[in-house]
DNA sequence: CTGAAAGCGCTAACAT
DNA sequence: ATGTTAGCGCTTTCAG
C-alpha cells in the first residue's frame, strides 16, 4: 500500500503539499502540482479514505436505513425505484451509500455515532418511535421518507401527499356510484395509513355522505393471495352489504385481490372495482390493468437524497418538509357501481 | 463524542483494558470487565469505527458493485431479491453493505484500495474486462455473480446454470413440436447470453436437429414494449418461416412480447409460445401466466455473500465456483406447436 | 491479567 | 507557496 508519506518522499516535497494536491487546494504552484500528480500516477497512489475520514471528520457516506424485513422488501418492486432515485443523486455528489435493514434490536443512531456516515435517510420509519425521535432532537442530519409523527414534528421529510391521493381516488369511486367503498389503509404504525383514512373521510365529508366505519380497516402491506383470501372471508364478506369497491393497500394486494375475487366468480370491474397504490409495474402488467394511485417514487428518493445533502452542508435550519403529488391512473379495474 | 480515553479515565483503568472489553478479549478479570462495562453504559460510549478500522485494517463493510445503470436496474424486480439474499447473509455476520452503481468511468478496485471495504461482490459484471481481471490477479477478496470469462478463469463466482436451463426449456419446446424456436440470448458482453446459446445448441444436438443460426440472436435485456415491437417487425417477422416459439431474454421482455403479439392478433399459446427467465413475480402476475426458467435469486445472493465471508477469512485458496440449478416453471404461455 | 508507548495514514493549525 | 507539528481514536506491540 502506497502512502501519502511515500509519495511526498518520492516527489521531494512535504506531506502537506501532497495532501493539498489530492484535495485540489489552490495554494500549490502549478509546477509543483504537476510534478506531484505525476508521482501519484507513477506510484498508483490511492488516498486511504479511512485515515482521511478520521482526520477530517467526514466520511462521504450516507446511510440508508430500511425499516422492513428483507423478506418483505423484495416482494414488491417499489424499493428498487426508490433506491434508484437515491443513488442517482448520491452518485452525482460522489457520495456512497451504506444500506442497512432494521429489525427490533437495531439502533437508528448507531451508524452515525460510530462515525460511519455523515447523514441518514430513513425509509418506512414507524410512527412514534423514541429512538427515531432522538435523531431529530440531536439534530443528526437525516431525512425521513415518511412522517414520523402525525402532528407537527421538527423532522425533515419527503413524502407523497397521501391525503389528497386518497381523497381523489375516493372522489372518483363515489362519482362512479360506489357507496360501499372498502379502504385497506395499511399498518397502524405507519403514517400513510392514517393519512389515507383522512383523505377518504374528506371525500365523504365534502358531499355530506356518512362514513361507514366498518369499511375502514388497517391491514398488512404486501399480502399474498392466501392472506388476501382470509381477509375477504374473515372480514369483508361478513359485512352487509358487501363493498362494491376496494381500495387496496398497495398494487400487490390489488393484484392478488383481483385474482381471488375472479376465482370467486366476480367480474372486475363489472361486479367489483379494485384500486391499487404506487402505480408500480405490477399495475400495468396484470389483467385487467389496475387503476392505481401513483407515487413519484424515483423523485421521492432523489429529493430525499438532495435534501439530505443540503442539510449536511448548512448545519441546522428549519425543517424541510416536502409533499409530492400523487396521481390517479385510471385503468381497467374500476368501473361504475353495479345496480 | 465520548472516546475510549475518557472511558479509561472514568473507569480508572488503561485504554488497553477498555479496548479489551469492547473486543471481548478473554484476558480481563471479570470484576474489571464488569466495572468497565458499567462505565461504558453510563457514558453511552460508542467506539469510533473509523479509528478502529484504521488501526486494525478491517472495515467490516462489503462493497456491492452493480454493473447496471440505475435506470435499468429498477425496471426489473430481480435486483431486489438478489439484494435480499446478500443482506440477509451480511446481517448475520454483522457486516454492512456499501452499494455502488458502476458506469464507464468507475474503477472496480478503487473501493478496496481506498480501504473502504474488506471485500467485493460484483453483480452483472461484463466479460473480458481488464480492470475486473485485476481484481482476480491481485487476489482481492471478491465474488462474481456471473462468470467474467467463458473459458477457465481463477475467479470466485456463484452463478445459475444457464446452460442446462436453456437446454431444458429448449427440450421442452422441441417436445411440444416447435422447431422454429427464437432465442433472444441477451447482451453479447454478458456470459449468460453465451451460456444460453450453448444450452440451446445442446438440446438440438442431442436429437441431431440442425440449428437455424438466424433464430439465435443477441438482444437487450429489460426491453419496453416499443423496443419489443421494433425487434419483431425489424427482425423476427422478417424470417421465413416465422418462429412459433420465443425464448425471451427475461420475464419483462416475455410479458411485453406477449402483449405485442396479442395486439397483433396472435393467440398465446395457441399460435405462439413464449418463455421468460428468472421466474420473477411478473411471470405469475401476467395473463396468461408465463412459463419461465427460474433462477434461485435469493439463494444466489446469499451464497455469494457467504462465499465472500469464507474467502475473506481464509486468505487465498482455490477458486470457489458454484453453479446453482435453474428450474423450469411451466405455466400458460407455452403449448403445442401449431400445425 | 494489565499498562505504556508507538503507530495506522491522513488533515488542521500554525508556522515560515 | 510550502513545511512542521500535533493530533483524529483506536489497536498493537512489548513489558511488566
Amino acid at each position: 500500500m502506497v502512502t501519502l508519506k511515500q509519495v511526498a518522499e518520492a516527489a521531494g516535497v512535504s506531506m502537506k503539499t501532497v495532501s493539498r494536491v489530492i484535495n485540489n487546494s489552490p495554494d500549490v504552484a502549478p509546477k509543483t502540482r504537476h510534478h506531484v500528480e505525476h508521482v501519484i500516477a507513477e506510484l498508483n497512489y490511492q488516498p486511504n479514505q479511512l485515515a482521511r475520514s478520521l482526520a477530517s471528520g467526514k466520511t462521504n457516506v450516507v446511510g440508508l436505513l430500511v425499516h422492513h424485513s428483507v423478506e418483505e422488501m423484495f416482494k414488491y418492486p417499489f424499493f428498487n425505484e426508490l433506491l434508484g432515485g437515491i443513488t442517482a443523486c448520491l452518485n452525482q455528489a460522489k457520495l456512497d451509500l451504506l444500506l442497512r435493514f432494521m429489525d427490533k434490536n437495531s439502533s437508528y443512531v448507531e451508524l452515525y455515532d460510530q462515525q460511519r456516515v455523515d447523514g441518514l435517510i430513513l425509509a418506512n420509519a414507524p410512527l412514534h418511535n423514541a429512538d427515531l425521535q432522538k435523531l431529530v432532537e440531536r439534530q443528526i442530519p437525516c431525512v425521513f421518507l415518511s412522517r414520523i409523527a402525525l402532528e407537527n414534528n421538527p423532522s425533515h421529510w419527503v413524502d407523497s401527499d397521501f391525503v389528497s391521493g386518497a381523497e381523489s381516488i375516493t372522489d372518483y369511486l363515489l362519482e362512479l356510484g360506489h357507496c360501499h367503498i372498502a379502504l385497506m389503509a395499511g399498518s397502524e404504525h405507519l403514517a400513510l395509513s392514517h393519512l389515507r383514512i383522512q383523505g377518504y373521510r374528506q371525500a365523504f365529508a365534502k358531499r355530506d355522505y356518512p362514513v361507514t366505519e366498518s369499511l375502514i380497516r388497517h391491514s398488512r402491506l404486501f399480502m399474498e393471495t392466501a392472506q388476501v383470501r382470509h381477509m375477504l372471508t374473515d372480514y369483508w364478506f361478513q359485512l352487509s352489504p358487501r363493498p362494491t369497491a376496494f381500495i387496496a393497500s398497495d398494487d400487490l394486494v390489488a393484484v392478488n385481490l383481483i385474482r381471488e375475487l375472479t376465482q370467486l366468480g366476480y367480474r372486475i370491474p363489472e361486479d367489483v372495482s379494485v384500486v391499487g397504490w404506487d402505480n408500480t409495474m405490477l399495475a400495468s402488467i396484470a389483467t385487467p390493468q389496475v387503476t392505481s394511485v401513483g407515487q413519484q417514487t424515483y423523485k421521492k428518493g432523489f429529493t430525499a437524497a438532495s435534501t439530505l445533502l443540503e442539510i449536511m452542508s448548512n448545519a441546522t435550519q428549519s425543517p424541510v418538509q416536502i409533499k409530492l403529488d400523487m396521481e390517479l391512473i385510471v385503468r381497467d379495474s374500476t368501473g361504475p357501481a353495479p345496480d
